[in-house]
DNA sequence: TATTTTTATCGTAAATTAACGATAAATATT
DNA sequence: AATATTTATCGTTAATTTACGATAAAAATA
């Protein structure tokens, strides 16, 4: 099956989106933090992490503009969960791609 | 079971750098074009894609450099393909990150 | 009401990325 | 031997990313 692979193709671009809000350990890390707790507000990560509050909370910002995760805000603090949909688009996209990826070599 | 994440760990840095490798349209649609075609040079990528040769030559060296391609050269040209290993590689480490954000929302 | 706590945003600096054209190096073709 | 082809690399520019400290805004606490 010969598909015609483009640049801007809406199910390329939004994988590249997701794997680039992948693509820094801190925001992996993040993520992992989040799947093991069930409160999880910046200073707490900021706590774990090497890195400054304002860091932490850029990177927190780029996940969440991916669709990661989400962000209520609860008071003073804003508490932070993956968001269930879009952990399932990663993992479907992400998937779906590697499963593409058979090897036709030379 | 609560692991202590770190930055620094390895599997977590290595799924950073595939990840990031996967985080340009450009790279995705090479990667999408490597697996449908048998015989895969630079210019041929070129042809589909609305970039110049310098670009996607750019694109390529991040991709080798990431572990999912190799290139063989072969006279004047190069012979790109995808890397069994680094496809592999791909698929356990995002499979596995995807398997461990399960659901623990506040 | 005054103070503290928490987080987002601003401003900034350094580094990296992405794009291109030009060119060099290597091989193939005439 | 001269020319053409192919790709990697260089040099450059513009944009984006990453990091930090400082600060503002909002809510909680004293």
């Amino acid at each position: 099956m010969i598909t015609s692979v483009s640049i801007n193709d809406s199910s390329i671009r939004r994988s590249a989106e997701i794997a680039r809000a992948l693509g820094h350990p801190a925001r992996i890390a993040i993520l992992k933090i989040l799947a093991e707790r069930t409160t999880c507000f910046c200073g707490d990560i900021t706590e774990i992490l090497p890195l400054a509050q304002s860091t932490v909370s850029q990177h927190l910002k780029a996940l969440k503009s991916a669709g990661l995760i989400t962000g209520e805000v609860e008071g003073v603090r804003t508490c932070y969960c993956l968001n269930p949909d879009g952990i399932k688009e990663l993992q479907s996209l992400l998937s779906e791609l590697s499963n593409e990826l058979v090897q036709t070599c030379c």
